[in-house]
DNA sequence: GTTCTAGAAC
DNA sequence: GTTCTAGAAC
């Protein structure tokens, strides 16, 4: 299995398991929730950007993306769909949705067992983001956006997952993801993101 | 995934 | 002295 599967598991890895076994229990805490037979689509808790939301598939034997085959390419994109459909309801009343914004991907090794799509604004304007591991797991190649990995599983029917170079992924130095400006320290990079519109 | 906190960095 | 990071959590 991947996700979690090395060794025991812990109780806050299965929260999306629970809530892809039944949603509804968890609708008061999340009104705006979408729910369909296969996938559902959720308020990440602890939001990294203005708007971050998870795409949980509710395939039991989906716990990452080393789960993945080359038959599960149409769930994926039935998951995109479901994201895009979210975003279409949140678009302000005068304007579109900026696709070019929002980043739609998995992280190679999540915390959190159950298949899920981060579907993220680039803003990364969050109390919620702390650390360099946050950080880095959006804006390096830790994070795996969905049309490479529906790629990976066309070309070779699976999705290749290196463990030790997925975790050096996380300790690169911090990097303007518009400017690619190396950072320093967390809160020079929130200081310098607020403003940054990605010239020179 | 988060919280807590020791001690590094300044 | 304060800010900030990074590792433990049974």
């Amino acid at each position: 299995a991947g996700g979690g599967g090395r060794g025991s598991r812990h109780g806050w890895q299965d929260v999306l398991v629970q809530k892809a076994q039944n949603p509804e229990r968890f609708r008061e805490e999340d009104p705006d929730m979408l729910v369909d037979d296969t996938t559902i689509v959720l308020k990440d808790m602890y939001p990294k950007a203005r708007q971050h939301y998870l795409v949980v598939s509710r395939d039991p034997e989906l716990l990452g993306i080393s789960d993945l085959r080359r038959k599960h390419i149409p769930h994926l994109h039935h998951m995109q769909k479901m994201a895009e459909q979210r975003l279409s309801a949140v678009k302000s009343p005068d304007g579109e949705i900026a696709l070019e914004r929002f980043r739609m991907g998995f992280h190679t090794l999540p915390s959190l067992c159950q298949l899920h799509l981060h579907v993220i604004s680039d803003d990364f304007d969050s109390v919620c983001l702390k650390h360099k591991k946050h950080w880095n797991s959006f804006t390096t190649p830790f994070f795996k956006p969905l049309a490479e990995v529906v790629a990976r599983l066309e070309e070779g029917g699976e999705v290749a997952v290196n463990q030790e170079e997925a975790e050096g992924y996380l300790k690169w130095d911090l990097r303007c993801h518009r400017c690619q400006r190396g950072m320093g320290k967390i809160p020079q990079l929130k200081e310098h993101i607020a403003h940054c519109t990605g010239g020179e």
